[in-house]
DNA sequence: GTTAGTTGGTTGAATGTTCAAGGATTATCA
DNA sequence: TGATAATCCTTGAACATTCAACCAACTAAC
């Protein structure tokens, strides 16, 4: 659309590029898998459960869960449904605002993260920080703070997926 | 699973790890909305498309692109099919084995590719290139190798999405 | 050449995500 | 007050991915 000639890759940045992006769905194929097989939960909704424990009462308003997860509002919402079938999360009315919608982890949604906490931790330690030294550990911290420093505005309702690891 | 105690990650393990983990998913949601939106192409089709243009002959056998798009071969499957929907590749018959299936990129397909590189190459060099410094970009390229040397096999079918970028 | 095992690829059902739309409530402001 | 806009959240359909099962063709062993 820009009339401007396009700025390609160079050779170094498109190995660079795809090589992340190559490791990236390796990575979180991996993650996904073990939390699937071992604990059948897929990592979004796992990482749901985590910030639902780690909020006051573990418990957050529908869209403040949907930031914290980096999930969008529709994303969520079917997610939630989901983990309140298997009795995970249950949704109350907010008091102070009548059309909010308040996400309460459950001690079985509780006691499902801290039953697989464990093994989710070992697997990102073994597909990650364990293949990293200490300073690149650092270092992809300082690109992904780059990477999100004003990213711009995702038009609405955005991406998704979720993680985290040490749990409760 | 296993009786060891869990090692969990510090906290600068998980701090990075977490950040990682947003970054990548605001940085693939970003990159997948222009694709969707300016070529209404998702991205691990458009990987798809790009492994092909870079085959010789424009064709590969449907193993080998599910290897080089990162794929397993039941997504490459239904993903194909849907790309020979559009008119942008085409089956034919393995000459040398009777079972094997190959893709081949058509006229068409190219086309798309080639309107859609430009864009693609811009928000990628937008959301992650020129926010990092040169070593940065360096310093990802061997953080990325060292996730991928001797990644776990994947138990079968694996994990998916593509990328790629400066196309033809 | 027949059997057993492996590889190549597809299919359909189940699951998760996205997209567009919409209903309800609250905020803004004339 | 009353109108308009913005926010909160849900819903259903469309789409993509996964999973398990499957058939066909090749390979290896006897």
């Amino acid at each position: 659309m820009r009339s401007q000639e396009t700025r390609w890759l160079t050779a170094d940045e498109q190995l660079a590029w795809r090589t992340f992006l190559t490791a990236c769905q390796t990575l979180f194929a991996t993650v996904e898998g073990q939390l699937l097989r071992d604990s059948d939960i897929p990592h979004g909704y796992y990482e749901i459960l985590v910030r639902l424990s780690e909020a006051p009462g573990r418990a957050l308003r529908m869209t403040q869960l949907a930031e914290a997860s980096t999930s969008s509002k529709s994303r969520l919402s079917h997610a939630v449904a989901r983990l309140e079938e298997r009795g995970w999360v249950k949704r109350m009315d907010c008091a102070t605002d009548r059309r909010g919608q308040i996400a309460q982890l459950t001690d079985e949604g509780f006691a499902a993260l801290v039953a697989a906490a464990p093994g989710h931790a070992e697997q990102v330690r073994r597909s990650l920080i364990d293949r990293l030294t200490p300073e690149q550990v650092q270092q992809l911290r300082e690109i992904s703070d780059a990477i999100l420093a004003d990213a711009e505005p995702l038009p609405e309702g955005s991406e998704g997926c979720g993680g985290c690891d040490t749990g409760p």
